[in-house]
DNA sequence: ATGTTATGTTCTTACCGAGAACAAAACAAC
DNA sequence: GTTGTTTTGTTCTCGGTAAGAACATAACAT
């Protein structure tokens, strides 16, 4: 079992004992080329917004006819990839299309809220079949749930396992999570020898990934996501990769003082960024007393009279998103990110208050910044980010040399 | 000329054109694997702590004898790599040194402060010697100094040259340095065809660099540098490499609102971490105007006061060292480093005061952080931080599969 | 029916590193 | 001084890969 860790960060555990080597120059001889070359074609079939030929594939990856025959000849074989005959579209002989083996490598994903869970399952190409959910009692006995609906799923297509959840999980193992009052959860615990590979994900990171991936943040060199629910967490993605941190926790700018805040935080920490910004602050902002999961309804209330012209309530509006802008500046001059996705509250915040929040951004950013503002865009994968997101780092590790040498 | 762009993030130039594949995973031949093994042995011989023998080369890269022999014969004759025999250390054959060849390439990396310049020359193994140094008159006529400099210690061996300049560099052209007033200064027009490849970098991210490359953060995943000296600022080291962001200007943390300042700043946002960190604050603690690069002397009386039990000095150095630990401590909570190097002002700073900034960056952790709270080190590499970290970023071109696939 | 175009297949070539075997050069033990 | 042990260098063979060219095939256009 391990969390989410990707990108070159994850070094730790191989780096050379004596002294460094880039991890990415790894010893290569030409059976390594030939999986190199698999690897770029799943990946390649993966990632294709539209079914990939096997013509177009030689393209996009440089190689020659013969070479694109050989790898998907092999692939078929393995039962990774299916190659079918593609309809003509015009002069010159047809070419084939190339789909996920019937046969082939699933991931199962699982996305824990505070009482409910959904348990999902993807194949080559990202489609996403949801398989099974239900409620929980808010205890870590949840894992037990899953764990039993991955085996009524299970079959030996089952590679990896990705699971999304709150809270920051330290060093791949203790879990926190301040609302629902668990604190250090041991992992390892809950997710034993008997789980098939499994990889468990903050869902806020999650979410980002899954921009990066399959939605507005797809190709951005650097870009940022944020979450916002009761409060706001996110992820730096260089690359495509959300960054993880030297502890696996990494993304919790919410716990930065950004907006002047006096207040002391359920974190344990003073003024932070989240007792401005998401449901918990407009908790607050009427007298109401945040936390423990509780309060989602009222925000949602709160929107929704904002929306009608109450002044109470578009004022407390007014406040969160101001607040909001002035973070994201702040983060932008400090980390210089292209776009930044929105999900949960932040779609709707965008929706009613998009001129203020990128107005209150603009004042935070440092002046020369402002010719190229970072673009700030409501995500586009939904409600599903977290899930979507435990769905593609589960199906990354089919994606490696690794697993790919293991199985042709 | 591009400045320094290390690291992932660099994918925008190369990103397919209709949707993105991992710019790492380029097509491999069997020649390629020949470079790819070329670069990872001159990458050993240059970052090796000392000298390395062919036998340890080959087991470091976890390559044959023989195919060691090979590429050690190969660099030989590019005039890459010298061999001589190595002392007879036991029982065996005696093995061989692998150094720079005399007539190797090199690169030349240049530091411009704000009244003088220095230009030093990097061969293989990162020996660093200093070619010449002078004044100039704060204006962007440095670069013709340094021009005409390059000039007279050039030959044919020089492959690159590297830059550390303060301020950020905007789109790898707009440079900014508000300190001596340069506004969008057009590096396009200073930096022009005549010039050797060059990259232009901002000091404190190539201070971190040479810290992550050569000094105390070598090995650690995830880190940070900051360097100060007026105000702060610093870089997110990544696997060894600092981030630049998407327009090449990240790293401008301190001028994010940290430290709850009510002040504007002169980047033009409000409350900025700089305005508490560094000289300039010291100076405005004393009723002086800060600004434009003069009051280094006035921060160093002050620190040396403080030291000698002057109470007013004492409880300025104490203000700007709890406001370091409180914005490193936010930091922290965001970006999970494993350690913080500090330059400059910095190393002074933890020597006088290095248990209230520890303190403070705690009180500003979450709580469940502070079991695992970041190393707050000194910098090892000293005010040569940015000459060191121009020299390897430009000799990093070096070492590259394009470089060395011309030159083989 | 013929020509054009695009793709698939076959063949040859050149390159690489691995692994084994042997050679060489040191020091240890006697 | 001789023999043995250890470590590294050199040589050789093998098997793998992709590239590129040439040819075959299958579509549509004329």
């Amino acid at each position: 079992m391990r969390t989410a860790r990707n990108g070159a960060a994850d070094g730790g555990a191989i780096r050379s004992e004596r002294w460094d080597i880039l991890p990415a120059m790894a010893t290569m001889t030409s059976a390594d080329i030939r999986v190199h070359n698999q690897v770029r074609l799943l990946r390649a079939v993966h990632d294709a917004p539209e079914p990939l030929t096997r013509a177009a594939a030689a393209r996009l990856l440089a190689i020659g006819r013969n070479t694109a025959g050989a790898l998907v000849g092999e692939l078929e074989r393995a039962r990774l990839l299916h190659e079918v005959p593609a309809a003509a579209t015009g002069r010159g002989r047809p070419t084939t299309l190339l789909l996920p083996h019937p046969e082939g490598p699933v991931a199962f994903a699982a996305d824990i809220r505070e009482d409910s869970w959904t348990l999902a399952r993807i194949a080559l190409g990202g489609e996403l079949t949801e398989l099974e959910s239900g409620e929980h009692d808010r205890t870590p006995a949840v894992f037990e749930l899953i764990e039993e609906a991955v085996a009524r799923h299970a079959s030996d297509r089952l590679a990896a396992v990705g699971i999304a959840i709150a809270g920051p999980i330290r060093d791949e193992r203790w879990l926190h999570i301040s609302h629902l009052g668990w604190d250090e959860v041991d992992l390892g615990e809950h997710l034993g020898e008997a789980w098939p590979p499994t990889v468990v994900g903050n869902d806020a990171r999650l979410a980002g990934l899954a921009e990066a991936r399959r939605g507005v943040l797809r190709g951005t060199g650097t870009a940022m996501h944020f979450h916002i629910d009761f409060d706001i967490g996110g992820t730096l993605l260089l690359a495509g990769d959300s960054q993880t941190g030297a502890h696996n926790i990494a993304g919790e700018f919410g716990h930065m003082p950004l907006t002047g805040s006096p207040l002391r935080c359920m974190c344990g920490s003073l003024g932070c960024w989240s007792l401005d910004v998401g449901t918990n602050a407009l908790m607050r902002r009427f007298g109401k007393e945040p936390g423990y999961g509780a309060g989602r309804a009222f925000g949602r209330e709160v929107l929704r009279r904002a929306a009608e012209g109450d002044a109470a309530a578009a004022e407390a509006v007014d406040d969160n998103a101001a607040a909001l802008g002035r973070g994201l500046g702040a983060l932008a001059n400090a980390l210089d990110p292209e776009a930044i996705s929105l999900s949960g509250l932040g779609v709707e915040l965008i929706r009613l208050r998009r001129g203020l929040i990128e107005a209150s951004c603009e004042a935070a950013l440092m002046a020369f910044r402002r010719a190229e503002a970072p673009r700030i865009v409501a995500g586009t994968v939904g409600g599903i980010g977290p899930l979507r997101g435990a769905a593609e780092v589960a199906f990354d590790e089919v994606l490696t040399p690794e697993w790919l040498g293991a199985r042709l």
